[in-house]
DNA sequence: CTGAAAGCGCTAACAC
DNA sequence: GTGTTAGCGCTTTCAG
């Protein structure tokens, strides 16, 4: 099998010059003669030529490549992100290579570990729900190597994150049920040690505060965002004596279990709970009744984050932080269908 | 900022050997003392020495990266596709370069060429739901460029193919309508020139022929795989004078825009209309009724893509066509809960 | 205005 | 056993 790509070589061997004022010429460089810059450029264009990566990568020690780490690639909101970075990294001649961790830390590390030794530039990342030690990124910082992270954030002072007002979000969900006439608002959420699992949960007292709502131990449950343990825990809340009139669940996912397990006791969303997620994945307006959620700007998540990679990479930039605002786009699961009570 | 990443130079300053004799002891040859070999592995450990994949890539004229080309990446069927792609390119020390079409023609042009641009070693390819003419893949095969296609395929003889048993699905499907006492089965069809319209509406024939159903052509409906037009299709089944009392859809996407047409007249499924749907997808099991549907085995399909490339790559083998089986999982929305009619 | 040469990190043929 | 050298494709001094 022959060459599959010309170089510089063979175009500077049909016109017989160097390989150097090739070069120059398709950089236009002002050494060159206009009319040699004319040739060069035309046969390049002709022959096909792209210059090779690999070479320019050696030379310059950089390979224009950002790894992505994220908890997996199927979920709607991890996949609609990795288009807004893939997005900004086209836009700026950056190429994605994507890995899974899985929702494993070692998977994590072994993914940093991966995409080093392919020489990515740096990483975009969002913790696996597992991680609760962050010394491989610390590692990376030490190195000098760009990192940023999104929506389920570590060591916040020294690197660059992207998050949406989690906590404000959580407030308005509250707020929300309460002009609705719910006065039981439980919270399912996450894993303590999760930055969105803090801040939301923060939000969620907040707004019980704000509408003098009494806090109730019981009614805050937590899982670990898989459906057994969210149904697990809705089933907790719907055991209690006195049981929630309205459940948030930290993400969609969660809340579609939740919804099945009322509707396993026989009761009614909205009129007997009413349910509120966060997210907003398609599947929000595919359920009956549609369901009520906070929308994650994901696509703008993404961007966001490759934006601040190339700042950091291209222009030295600081490490930063991008609080994204999200909005509460309300449904039918959170709408009391008779008077509210 | 120092370097990086340490190169066999740097080992072999350390050493004071040559930088041949550090790469030899680390592919164990057998010309290189065994204390040397001992002692050169030591320090790399030590330095964290990993082999440059550009200065590799360069030498042997290969990247180690499949570029994949899929219509969009945050649908759940191409997502969960990508991760078996994945999981064997993982396997066999590729990466993978992912480019999404948006569904045009003209992005999936431009993607072969930024991959090509990239020095992929060959693709991966969905083709975009516009794509008739496949001149820049036939580009691919002049050059020898190792090419894969998977359930949207072209030019299945000259080039490797993984696709499901659409057309044995499909008639599965209007047996199982049959045998639940629907008799007018609807179908909900793609774009004419995609091999996946063609086979499964083959299959659909197939299915009614066997149940000696008559083949009405006002059942076999068309739409561009939008939410729009598949909403418009099914208005265009239920504003029949005699209307189905099932449909089929190409896909569950489609399915779930039927769906809400069907509640907006105010009929119910299963009971006035049933419906099955095409690829299972995570919300199949989310909406209500649950949803029954094909199950398309996405994972394996991209395992399959993927090893088929790997295998035309490394062992040149000739392209191959692979079908996958699939599986009707029935819930609710087509199994009548009074008597069969 | 253009060419020669070095070097990015690595391997392999060829010395010794 | 180990070192030397050339070369993969490219840019960039330094010469001329």
């Amino acid at each position: 099998m022959d060459k599959k790509y010309v170089s510089l070589k063979d175009l500077a061997e049909e016109l017989n010059v160097s390989v150097s004022t090739v070069s120059r010429a398709l950089k236009d460089h002002p050494d060159i003669s206009f009319e040699m810059r004319q040739r060069v450029k035309e046969l390049a264009e002709m022959r096909h030529y792209s210059p090779n990566p690999l070479a320019m990568g050696l030379l310059k020690q950089e390979t224009r490549m950002i790894g992505v780490i994220i908890p997996d690639i199927i979920t709607h909101f991890y996949a609609s992100i990795i288009a807004g970075i893939e997005s900004v990294a086209r836009e700026n001649g950056y190429f994605v290579l994507i890995s899974s961790s899985n929702e494993s830390t070692q998977k994590e590390i072994e993914s940093v570990e991966n995409l080093l030794k392919a020489r990515v530039e740096g990483f975009i990342v969002c913790l696996s729900k597992q991680t609760t030690s962050y010394d491989h990124f610390k590692g990376l910082l030490k190195r000098n190597i760009p990192l940023v992270f999104f929506d389920r954030t570590c060591l916040e002072n020294e690197v660059s994150c992207v998050t949406v007002d989690n906590r404000e979000a959580s407030r308005k969900v509250v707020h929300h049920f309460y002009q609705q006439g719910y006065r039981r608002v439980a919270f399912i959420s996450g894993p303590d040690y999760l930055n969105i699992s803090k801040e939301r949960i923060a939000g969620y007292y907040d707004g019980l505060n704000d509408c003098n709502l009494q806090i109730d131990p019981e009614l805050l449950v937590k899982c670990d965002l898989s459906t057994d343990s969210a149904r697990a825990a809705m089933n907790r809340l719907l055991s209690l004596s006195n049981r929630p009139d309205a459940v948030y669940g930290i993400n969609d996912f969660v809340v579609f279990a939740a919804m099945k397990e009322i509707r396993k006791h026989n009761l009614e969303v909205p009129n007997d709970i009413g349910l509120v997620g966060f997210t907003d994945e398609f599947h929000a307006t595919v359920v009956t009744p549609e369901l009520t959620s906070i929308v994650h700007p994901t696509f703008q998540i993404g961007e966001s984050a490759a934006r601040l990679f190339i700042d950091q990479t291209e222009r030295g930039r600081m490490p930063q932080m991008v609080i994204l605002k999200t909005e509460l786009k309300v449904r039918e699961s959170s709408v009391l269908k008779g008077q509210p009570r």
